[in-house]
DNA sequence: CTATAAACAGACCTTTTAGTCGGTTAACTA
DNA sequence: TAGTTAACCGACTAAAAGGTCTGTTTATAG
């Protein structure tokens, strides 16, 4: 297992690349030749390493795509404060980071999604699969929360998730090419304003 | 002008038809000849017609795009009775749309700019259009409702407005395949939470 | 009925693409 | 050092795509 390192090696350099011009190009859009040509390699170093296109591209989304979906936005809310907190700042850095990346395409699944969205089913599960991994992560954060005593009781805990989920995939889409930096920032503020709304009431002392 | 009845006539079954598939399968990955063997029409009247695949994008996006997101999502909160209620009822009227939509692929204006976004330009620029009229028409759907005192007057319009479209655009993209009509619900319930928290508080009398 | 132009047919060209395959180089093992 | 296999090269194929062009049909006007 240990013996295949270069082997490793050079598949993850194919990923990388790969990954990035999936990204910026659209899968359909993107050649594997523009993949080679980036990386100075030949048809026979791919398919000597993958069976197909769309193999490949099951394994960029396996073992690169999950990755970035994990650190940057189930990770982060994982913890045990106060759980609005935890989604504010995950979303705000995730935000945030889009903002600065210079080429942004938005969000990397939900384009994903579109992409192949009644194409390709057996993809098709492979990104669905991380979006109910998201949703189940926010549906038991939210849960905590209602319990912790930071969410009122009433709140449907999988209204809320589907509504988190929704704005940011759109928020992502509205990020690019347009003011990306003023939208971030008033998005943020509507959900704050939303988060008030289903935040215990501490009224009466 | 007039003369041109059975041109035009052709013209918009490509185009009925060329929207379609465009949808469906996206711009990348639908051919010319696909749209024409739907119409068992040749080569040869499509680029009599139409002087490339772009320029048939393009007027596809003015004569029918244009016109679907100001028919669903423009018209409906034009009005002058309470705002919210506007909104609320035209997102309700889109969704349930989608759901009763068997060949769903989501939001047709988002899908395509994902598609486009940062590899063609000139459609772009089309398309962001679009979205800038739907961002316009709802910043002075909120301020209607501010002046008319249904909405409270600290609330920042276009803060509500991007929220509101993030929101949309996500859901469609989520009601894709996945439990439509639950999600939907869910999603319009939580719209309605947000909206309390925005409206202005009758509460002393 | 005839001349003329609009509307369309379809063979053809060029480029691009996913995928194949026989051969070459590099690395490791005995 | 010889032999073996992993890693890679690159010419080739077949299909598909956007676009061109010549020719034919259909409608309209005089």
């Amino acid at each position: 297992m240990e013996k295949s390192l270069k082997r490793m090696t050079t598949m993850n350099r194919m990923q990388v690349t790969g990954l990035e011009l999936f990204y910026k190009n659209g899968y359909y859009n993107t050649s594997i030749d523009d993949v080679l040509k980036e990386l100075s390699l030949s048809k026979g170093a791919f398919y000597y390493h993958f069976e197909s296109k769309e193999d490949f591209f099951v394994q960029i989304i396996q073992n690169l795509l999950v990755r970035k979906v994990y650190s940057s936005l189930i990770e982060p809310i994982e913890g045990h404060e106060n759980t609005l907190d935890l989604i504010i700042n995950c979303f705000e850095d995730a935000l945030e980071t889009a903002v600065h990346n210079e080429m942004d395409y938005g969000f990397l699944l939900s384009n994903f999604i579109n992409e192949f969205n009644g194409r390709n089913p057996e993809i098709m599960q492979h990104l669905n699969e991380i979006l109910r991994i998201w949703e189940v992560t926010l549906v038991s954060a939210i849960q905590r929360g209602k319990f912790n005593g930071h969410i009122d009781r009433h709140v449907d805990a999988e209204g809320v998730a589907v509504y988190l989920m929704s704005s940011y995939i759109g928020i992502r889409t509205l990020m690019v090419e347009t003011a990306p930096s003023a939208r971030k920032y008033r998005f943020m503020s509507q959900l704050r304003q939303y988060f008030k709304s289903i935040e215990v009431k501490q009224a009466s002392f």
